[in-house]
DNA sequence: CGCACGCTTCGGCCGCCACCGAACCGTGCG
DNA sequence: CGCACGGTTCGGTGGCGGCCGAAGCGTGCG
């Protein structure tokens, strides 16, 4: 099995639009049930399954049950990279000459279900660890009362709820942890309310405004 | 046209047994006859025809006639870059965990025909150039008094022949000019003579050895 | 000029694979 | 329990696309 017959199954894998699809509906590292790559491969539930077994037999994705769900996400970030690669190369046609930016935009920042990601989501974890606000380890997290008063100022109000308060989640990017949970969900509500984020059209890229990026440092110390 | 379904045609054309023979056949940045393509792809040339004129419609590759023959190339380094992730994530599954290496030993250091391209190439070529021993421009090259010298001293004596004697060449991973011509392929036997470089197995890549790292800086300045 | 050669086009064959309907497990919930 | 629901397996069908033989076109060389 030379290198290029290796190269071809796998590309073989990315060639097929319901499966393209799926992987492009996990390139921002959130993790979804067959049933909703289903809807966004645009083909029944069973040619999914198909498709999801070969892909994970393959090691492009990572498969977790949960439940009576099993949810899928990219394996690594070198199927991401991988991804992207293609993309820059089939990019271009559309628009005009600008080569495809959407990596970069997502891995800048993006929002994962509710709350933020990517180096935004990763940097403002940071910050609030260092400051003693916020204790985040891969099992659990938790805030501080100093991390209370800080978020209350700050106005950002966790909605009230039976979800879990603060919760670590894994940055596929960033290979590193981020806030999610209730109160990553306040912080990314009161970013956008401030008017410092504003969402993508169809993508869960963020853009950071001018305000933003100002702010961001003032009250995070982050900048990017 | 979504962004998942341009992808899915520019994988499909990877994902082809043949069409990927014949892209690895170009990795190394050379460019190839159809003919040679259709040895490399086993399959016959009306096939590679086919396969050839459907990569060249997505922009994968160039193609320029010369005589009666057709030579192809990569179009860009953006496909060489996109080919070299497919194989990162292709690569890991056969001799251990190591991730592919071909990419950046390529890069590194290659031949080219029967001279050297990849970095090493285009930095002997500065130094040559920037010394005063060889004039280089995209449509010729000479030697100057001095450059014949030099390399009689360093032992680089051209092989006999009607071929052009200095010539440039694109180099696709540095986008930059490198050395051919009779006189870019006794530089090259003269390092490898030397015991400077080592010719990798089956691959165009070329190992430098721990006299050739000392050498080159002595003698070429040239340091990678 | 004529043959050889490189490359391309056309036509028909064949195999592979995506797709869905139907039926089958297992989990969760009332 | 029994139903609902998520997910998977199986079987049959249809279509797309790779493949080569044969024939056509242009270039180069004796």
């Amino acid at each position: 099995m030379s290198d290029a017959s290796r190269m071809a199954s796998i590309a073989a894998l990315l060639g097929d639009p319901a499966r393209a699809n799926i992987l492009s509906a996990l390139m921002d590292g959130r993790a979804l049930t067959a049933k909703e790559l289903a809807f966004a491969a645009r083909v029944s539930p069973q040619t999914t399954s198909g498709h999801l077994a070969k892909l994970t037999e393959a090691g492009l994705l990572d498969a977790a049950r949960q439940g009576r769900h099993r949810y899928f996400r990219l394996a690594s970030p070198l199927v991401g990279q991988m991804l992207e690669a293609v993309m820059a190369v089939a990019g271009p046609d559309e628009r005009h000459g600008a080569p495809w930016r959407g990596g970069e935009a997502l891995r800048t920042a993006r929002t994962c279900y509710d709350h933020l990601a990517g180096r935004l989501g990763v940097g403002l974890a940071d910050t609030l660890v260092a400051r003693g606000h916020v204790v985040l380890g891969t099992d659990g997290g938790e805030v501080t009362a100093d991390g209370q008063a800080f978020l209350r100022d700050f106005g950002a109000d966790p909605p009230a709820g039976r979800r879990v308060f603060c919760r670590p989640c894994l940055d596929w990017s960033e290979r590193r942890l981020h806030l999610a949970g209730r109160i990553g969900a306040a912080l990314a509500n009161r970013c956008f309310a401030l008017g410092w984020l504003e969402r993508h059209r169809d993508s869960r890229a963020v853009r950071i405004t001018a305000e933003g990026q100002a702010g961001l440092v003032e009250v995070f110390g982050v900048r990017l």
